[in-house]
DNA sequence: AATGAAATCGACCAGCA
DNA sequence: TGCTGGTCGATTTCATT
């Protein structure tokens, strides 16, 4: 059996809840998430500093609506490279400098990367998928374009399996 | 021309450059953000708060990293439905109801929907993709394992083209 | 819309279980 | 190591311009 200790950090049960309340939102005080919790307000906000601490919260961030910056259209780009040309992380990261490409993956499969994408008009998504084709290595990309989005604000914390969670709680 | 007034509700250049440090980082106390701006703390509060209000921030979120969950698997699935079955909305939300799919983008072209998901285990990878083809009116699904993520912080107010910024700041 | 003062809330410290 | 209560500093709110 891996040793998965490290990974999970010692997270427990209140851990957890803490996790799944500010990654929904962080704007809940101190002493609402310490009354559902039974606990000190000093006590929560020093479980919140070690998950910062650990990495386990990376940040908190403003989740900014991109409609409301007119970014209308959302691209989802397959990109397929070839092979010679030097390594993954390098295209991956060249992807991500371009304006409105906000989340890239490399995958495995006939499609190497899948980048989505955020522009406001049409000429920005030409333009963009211009910027993209000429990255060295890049050979071929086919994108689709989004009618519709769904997302939450748990995508992490809120959205494991019970499973999971004991996976986590029994390490 | 389309009045796009309403849809950028008046947002000016300090507007903009408050959003694109509190989406990096939510962290940065008032007083540095009021410095940068020239302007006072309670200013800089008060623009925050109406962009709250307005919508245009939709939350502050702490940012969980997936790993620090075990969740090393991440999964990008086409789904295609059957066209007779009910709205594309439905079986949208009915994706986001499986425990371990964080995203779900309605496209068109072939492929009907693109959900992102993260397990921590190859069984919960199988126990969701048989989740997803028990929703009814889906047909088929064809999943891509994700090798390595490229994100940031800044996706949206910092990610856009300088030609981005003035179709806000001119409206 | 922005300011400064007053009230409220979060961050840190020392001591304790 | 993790929690408590108290203090200090930062944020939020309010009256005013």
């Amino acid at each position: 059996m891996i040793d998965r200790t490290k990974t999970f950090d010692n997270l427990d049960g209140t851990d957890l809840e803490i996790l799944e309340m500010i990654e929904a939102d962080f704007d809940v005080s101190l002493e609402t998430v310490a009354q559902k919790l039974d606990l000190s307000k000093s006590a929560v906000h020093y479980r919140v500093k070690k998950l910062k601490e650990n990495g386990i919260i990376r940040g908190v961030t403003a989740d900014v609506d991109p409609l409301a910056l007119g970014l209308e259209m959302v691209a989802i780009t397959d990109v397929s490279v070839s092979h010679e040309e030097g390594y993954s992380e390098d295209i991956g990261k060249k992807l991500m400098t371009v304006s409105g490409v906000g989340e890239v993956y490399y995958t495995m499969g006939d499609i190497d990367f899948v980048a989505i994408s955020r522009v406001q008009t049409r000429d920005q998504l030409n333009d963009l998928i211009e910027r993209i084709v000429a990255i060295d290595g890049i050979n071929e990309t086919s994108s689709k374009f989004v009618m519709e989005e769904f997302h939450d604000n748990q995508n992490v914390s809120g959205n494991l399996t019970q499973v999971g969670r004991e996976l986590i709680l029994d390490s």
